[in-house]
DNA sequence: GAAGATAATGAAAATTAAACGCATTTTATA
DNA sequence: TATAAAATGCGTTTAATTTTCATTATCTTC
């Protein structure tokens, strides 16, 4: 399924600005983006495109489930496609780099924590905060 | 140990407006305070102060350690006391409303995932966002 | 306990992320 | 291809937070 059949099937008319949005985050190396980093990677390609749009697309891909949208430390919103499988994030707090991982067990716990307190899960999201020891870091903040 | 002796021992001066801001976390009934929510408070009370301040204040405790700072997903931070003793939440998505728990195994497991990922745990932090089954919601919203 | 150095404060202006209003342009459907 | 509905871009606006700067309060030291 390409990008075409996959905005097609959340009603959303399909225009160059949500292709090209679709597009930079299957071909982005960095799976977290913001508003920004969007609006820079299209601006840069040469596209005529309005931030205003940007947000606007970013919000009405996360309502679709395209993407979902995380807040991080940083006070400005970031997105990554909905794969669907879900995961979690260690966040290396001398780069930013972000690493994803999936622990079955501690997703049964948290299912069994929340029944605990009489809560249905609708979502979660794990982040651990912490110093790669092996990695040389990126890029310092 | 006072707010007096808890602020001296941060190396920041102790002033009336720091004095309030630690003593409003201690007798609030609500853990989670956003800069607004303080500065509301004081003025209702009766203090000068500015929202300015309030930021200062704030930014300066959660790096001396007084208080740490969320992100929850409604676009601006909250602060708690540290208790020192970490905790983790549960958001209902109807109400706002915010449940503290602890779950020891999921802990171990956390640090256990770090490992193997080469990282060193310095903070973390997990949100379960739900709908409570039980309980009535206090506001929507 | 007063004097001086230093740090903190309040008010206003500046920044930043994000949203909105509206005239114009595109897309989807007939 | 015409036409309605939706999307776009630009500029403006809002909301949260930060900065600037002149004034004021706090922490030593004498």
């Amino acid at each position: 399924m390409d990008e075409h059949d996959g905005l097609k099937k959340t009603g959303l008319k399909v225009t160059l600005p949500r292709l090209k949005v679709l597009s930079i985050f299957e071909n982005s190396k960095e799976k977290h983006l913001s508003a920004e980093d969007i609006y820079k990677e299209m601006i840069g390609g040469g596209e005529e495109v309005g931030l205003a749009t940007i947000y606007r697309v970013l919000t009405q891909f996360e309502q679709a489930g395209l993407l979902i949208r995380h807040h991080f430390e940083s006070g400005k919103a970031v997105f990554e496609l909905n794969e669907k499988s879900h995961h979690d994030h260690i966040v290396c707090l001398q780069c930013g780099h972000v690493t994803e991982f999936v622990n079955e067990d501690i997703e049964k716990l948290q299912t069994q924590v929340a029944n605990e307190h009489g809560f249905k899960i609708i979502e979660h999201s794990l982040y651990i905060y912490g110093d790669c020891t092996k990695k040389p870091c990126e890029y310092k903040k």
